[in-house]
DNA sequence: GTCTATAATTTGATAGAC
DNA sequence: GTCTATCAAATTATAGAC
């Protein structure tokens, strides 16, 4: 299905992602986002009734596909070592595909933490496993039956996410604090999937089973 | 010297910098900005001209604060490898002090990534040293004169980066989605700390050598 | 469902007195 | 330097025809 085919509600919500992801909901224009969506401004408002609540639904139903997906690739997962492997591709390939997401994400968090964290109850309530706990339950199993050293999984969760996401929330920065702007992104992408499993299996894993 | 002996000028950029980092350069308002500092309104005029000009008083001022600090750090730490170390304690302390500027910062890159590639060229100019690429030449000399893994340093600045600021940005969606909300900050912060730490050095040196 | 025209409001910015 | 009063512009939102 083409944009052209798609309903008016859906381009309306792809052009305001585009719009709210780079101006912020304050610096949206709703003509901008009437415009980019090819509709009447007056459409806008027929559908969503007013400028907060077209937000809440982007962000709630973009939130939403990011959690769905990530829930796939943790529930798919197979071996436990080679779980970690699978989760640091997908999640990195994720974003590369999606760069947009962090950075809406983000900003709600500075603009209103509150409404995010009762998104993010609703979400684990609604969320038949809660994925997070799976994971830390998977590292936790790793650690007293395989070979992994004792680290807090929680702390370890986190610095995957970090690890994982950085790049794609602070872009500009780093291309241009690093010299990388002639690197290819592609390539570089892949390299970073390299480096953050080489720290995590080279960090978690003792050394005499290699 | 209180906040009330503080020049009107200063009263404002302080409380511009509150309510750019809540609610974004749209989002914020002149007269709230203006009634937090408890000046009158038209003050912020007589002293910044515009709002714009406003915000990128506050965002050069913060920014450039925070370089000196991390300059200070790279710049002072001592042996190779208790580099990382002093690194990654100081740039953790530095944000859990400073929350307010990894969220600025990146504010601002989602909403013009192009005016903050220019400010960190600006910078990278101005600065004698190019804080980057010292520790880059750091990480180099670690690992071909010690029993460091050969690893890309790039890759590994924007890894501890990553590590190290995460947990700032996304605090409201880490806390509730890892069930840490009645943690105590300040000891989980410290978690952090060893977690990260743990992760590079386990996972950057060889094992032999521990 | 879609459009045009317009109302209603917010808010950045200025003029001018002190 | 500081304040009050006010303007001008921008923008969300609605009324009403088709």
């Amino acid at each position: 299905m083409t944009e052209a085919q798609l309903s008016t509600r859906d381009k309306i919500l792809h052009a305001a992602l585009d719009v709210f992801v780079s101006k912020g909901k304050d610096g949206a224009r709703m003509q901008e986002i009437a415009d980019l969506a090819g509709v009447n401004k007056a459409m806008l408002f027929y559908y969503f009734t007013n400028k907060d609540l077209l937000y809440a639904e982007v962000f709630r139903s973009n939130i939403m596909e990011m959690i769905a997906n990530i829930k796939t690739i943790i529930i798919s997962a197979d071996e436990p070592d080679k779980k970690i492997e699978q989760i640091v591709n997908a999640y990195v390939s994720f974003f590369a595909d999606h760069p947009d997401l962090p950075r809406l994400i983000l900003r709600e968090v500075a603009n209103d933490p509150e409404s995010v964290k009762a998104i993010i109850r609703e979400i684990k309530d609604y969320a038949k496993e809660d994925i997070p706990m799976k994971f830390i339950g998977l590292l936790h199993e790793s650690i007293s039956e395989q070979n992994f050293y004792h680290v807090d999984p929680k702390q370890t969760i986190i610095s995957i996410v970090g690890m994982c996401i950085i790049y794609f929330i602070g872009k500009p920065i780093i291309e241009v604090l690093l010299d990388i702007e002639d690197v290819d992104p592609q390539e570089f992408i892949e390299q970073r999937k390299q480096n953050i499993l080489f720290l995590l299996k080279n960090g978690l894993l003792y050394k005499e089973e290699k």
